[in-house]
DNA sequence: AAATTTTCCAACCGCTGTCTT
DNA sequence: CAAGACAGCGGTTGGAAAATT
């Protein structure tokens, strides 16, 4: 049984559409509208098969569709989208608006992924060709292993006149911005990270003060939710920067900054105190040194606190807007693609019951789903249509 | 200038998924 | 439920154009 070829008929024409023909079958769709393309050939006066009219039409005769010229924006977006989504080039083109399918693959296999080639960049992982230990076990970039598109960098990372992959830079911030998204997922479901981070901020900046207030005018990247205020590219944030790379820099190992805790001063260590009197992580309950850190944070910040849909928010787009642009974000990928258990997001298949430890924070099943769940919902939500809520990006 | 090689891309092929009968 | 019809998708190919020898 099963299906019938689509064009098994003898005689059909096949090759290069002529001018006529093309005039043929625009003339039949106007007129009776797409569809039925099985009888349309026969119909239209065409020695084609219905297949090859459908083809042709979605590619080229469709009105509205743009070929050639793709913009460094257009470059940069497919780079990014690739990266995420991996040969899916339906999925892609959806994110291009009048680009077809078709062409955003032959754009892709004839220039992109050789212009990534010589700038050393492995076109599937986007990250410099041997600079990541046990490479081996990155993913190839195909529908089960994806990581999440949350973050775009395009108007706030590149240059006027040049594609940011056309920097002579050897890291690739869109490398960066995915694995900072993914990583902002799952710290935002971390609940106990919120103070933890506030208390970071509160330290740093009591060691070195506020700083000026200025905006920082470079690498200026955000994460924010489409939904809240934020929305587009007025975000800024506006601690002082060198601050920012302080904090950024004790998050080499993610978490890590559990020591901290410890050092904090005692006007801070209710922060984290448990009724046992000891640091406690996973009970987060202590809201007020949060709010004591970001309003230190909105003296200094042009950006209103009402901008953001949660403190974790606020934090984190200070953070990722400061990380994006550090070598140590590839350590942190590093140490991610280590950790055991399906929080390295490659696969849903390997929820086990395992127990991974996150430096000292230990890491449950439930807590995986918490983790994964943002994860897959920012990879469903790059393959449909952008949805006001929960996914992070980097406008 | 001619021959050869490389590049590019329109079109095709084969498969899957969905809807209809 | 089975099977047909066809839309959609991703991989591949063939030939024209461009580049190189």
């Amino acid at each position: 049984m099963g299906r019938t070829p689509f064009c098994t008929a003898e005689g059909l024409k096949k090759g290069p559409w002529t001018a006529e023909e093309d005039q043929k079958l625009i003339a039949y769709i106007q007129k009776h509208g797409e569809g039925g393309w099985r009888s349309l050939p026969e119909k239209a006066g065409l020695q084609r098969c219905g297949k090859s009219c459908r083809l042709r039409w979605a590619n080229y005769l469709r009105p509205g569709i743009k070929r050639g010229d793709f913009t460094s924006e257009d470059d940069q977006t497919i780079i990014e989208l690739h990266a995420a989504l991996g040969n899916r080039w339906a999925a892609i083109a959806r994110h291009l608006p009048k680009r077809t399918d078709n062409e955003i693959k032959n754009y892709w296999n004839a220039h992109l992924k050789k212009r990534l080639a010589t700038m050393s960049i492995d076109p599937v992982t986007q990250k410099p060709v041997g600079t990541t230990p046990g490479s081996s076990s990155r993913n190839s970039s195909t529908m089960g292993n994806a990581e999440p598109p949350m973050v775009h960098t395009e108007s706030a990372t590149k240059q006027e006149s040049e594609p940011t992959l056309q920097q002579p830079t050897s890291r690739s911030t869109s490398a960066s911005a995915l694995l900072l998204n993914k990583l902002a997922s799952r710290v935002t479901t971390l609940q106990c990270v919120d103070p933890l981070r506030a208390c970071q901020i509160m330290q740093s900046m009591s060691s070195k003060g506020t700083g000026d207030g200025g905006a920082t005018a470079n690498n200026e990247s955000a994460i924010c939710r489409p939904t809240s205020n934020c929305q587009g590219n007025n975000i800024s944030t506006a601690l002082d920067t060198s601050a920012w790379l302080d904090i950024a820099e004790t998050l080499t190992t993610p978490l890590n900054c559990l020591d901290l805790l410890e050092t904090l001063p005692p006007e801070l260590a209710e922060c984290n105190a448990s009724d046992d009197g000891g640091v406690s992580v996973d009970n987060y309950r202590i809201e007020d040194p949060v709010s004591d850190a970001l309003s230190i944070l909105d003296k200094n910040a042009s950006a209103p606190a009402s901008s953001f849909s949660s403190t974790s928010d606020r934090v984190l787009n200070n953070m990722a807007s400061k990380l994006a642009s550090l070598p140590c974000v590839d350590e942190i990928h590093d140490w991610q693609h280590n950790l055991p258990g399906p929080i390295q997001g490659d696969s849903d298949t390997t929820t086990t019951g395992d127990v991974a430890i996150l430096d000292d924070i230990s890491i449950d099943d439930t807590t995986y789903d918490m983790v994964g769940s943002p994860i897959f919902y920012n990879l469903n939500y790059l393959e449909n249509e952008p949805e006001p809520s929960d996914p992070f990006y980097i406008p």
